[in-house]
DNA sequence: CACGAAGTCAACCTTTTGGTTGACGCCGGG
DNA sequence: CCCGGCGTCAACCAAAAGGTTGACTTCGTG
């Protein structure tokens, strides 16, 4: 799909002065065309699939709630799909995996500069993958100490803790006893590193282990 | 200052990626001039000084910690200060009421479209305030429900509490005993409805009264 | 100046959480 | 097939947090 003279790019973010901004750095770009805009992460699918352009520059969260990550899955499940190209704001481990779950080519940072954002889309557009550094630190990272990763039981505890249920509400929420649920979190203590409830939510949120 | 023909800007955001899609929004527009841009807080600040814009466009989160409230109030402090429009992302209490009691004349959110934006710009150049509707919103409920504001005091201690610290911990980060921590806690949860600090914690990020 | 809100602290008691040990069944990979 | 991780639960004790009462100071506003 870079067979092409142009790399044909769509861009998908709800923020009208982002989309301008992108628009202004990439037309200035050599060989590089925007054939389409997406404000919502349905319209993006959509216009995927219409405009079938080599790469989606892809925001992870579009305002209320709608998720990137799974607009992201949706284009690259097609055959001859484009390549997707998050670019966000947050770093968090738990987006960035499930954006490269979903089949992301690469994950960029909003405070990219114009020239990093240009080569980037080029790497992708050549279907090798482009990460911001910021991002391949939090993966190696990832890889090295694999320990704190949560079980999905203890996440959903977690979850519900930092909701602001006490043990018994989360037990009577999961039809679990209260010594199963302080089974959990002495395990999600243990994994973070931390000592108490808040703490870890805390921790959690701070690596992107739950929904914040 | 809106006494000439057209109105001088200065753009302060840390995402060169919003600068040019500002710069392209309201170049586009008759009667704007983007005189500066500035990457930093600090920038901000002393190119509001050199350039004397009319109206700086503000971002309140620089990368690395560095407040655009502080940068806010810096610019305002002085005599024939430019007016400062903060443009962000984040509408949480505390951040809007940071803003305005720094000086901000008016606070809109990213996902604002060109119209609305350039609209924002022409009344804060006219020295009245504007605000993005949800931010409106917000300030009237909160001047609907007074209860729910947190003394300056506890929303430190509860922001502690939300980043995982023990009371103990909080009396020492604070220079308190732990019975002062314990009173403002009690206060915190009877104001929030609640009756335990994690249900405090995500009842405060519900309604945006501590950072998130 | 008087009042109330905010902030500080102490003492006391109850409830919740944290920490440990041990146990049982299930399942998947070596 | 056996071991380890996961998920479940119990009992027990120690520590932290929650709740109440009361008291003192400061500070801004009416």
């Amino acid at each position: 799909m870079a067979d092409r003279d142009v790399i044909r790019l769509l861009l998908a973010d709800d923020h009208p002065i982002v989309r301008s901004g992108l628009r202004a750095v990439l037309d200035a770009e050599p060989g590089f065309e925007v054939v389409g805009e997406a404000s919502t992460a349905q319209e993006a699918v959509q216009l995927a699939g219409e405009l079938a352009p080599d790469v989606v520059l892809m925001d992870l969260q579009f305002g209320s709630g709608s998720h990137g990550a799974q607009a992201t899955a949706a284009i690259t499940d097609r055959p001859d799909a484009p390549r997707v190209l998050i670019l966000t704001t947050y770093d968090t481990d738990a987006d960035i995996l499930a954006a490269i779950e979903a089949g992301a080519t690469g994950y960029l940072l909003k405070d990219a500069n114009p020239e990093d954002l240009a080569a980037a889309v080029r790497t992708a557009a050549a279907g090798q993958s482009a990460l911001a550094p910021a991002v391949a630190q939090r993966l190696m990272g990832r890889m090295r100490t694999p320990e704190a990763a949560l079980s999905r039981r203890e996440t959903e505890v977690l979850q519900l803790v930092a909701d602001g249920l006490s043990n018994q509400q989360i037990s009577r929420a999961l039809f679990l006893s209260q010594a199963t649920v302080k089974s959990h979190l002495v395990h999600i203590y243990a994994k973070l590193g931390v000592d108490n409830r808040t703490a870890a939510v805390a921790a959690a949120r701070r690596q992107g282990l739950i929904r914040r």
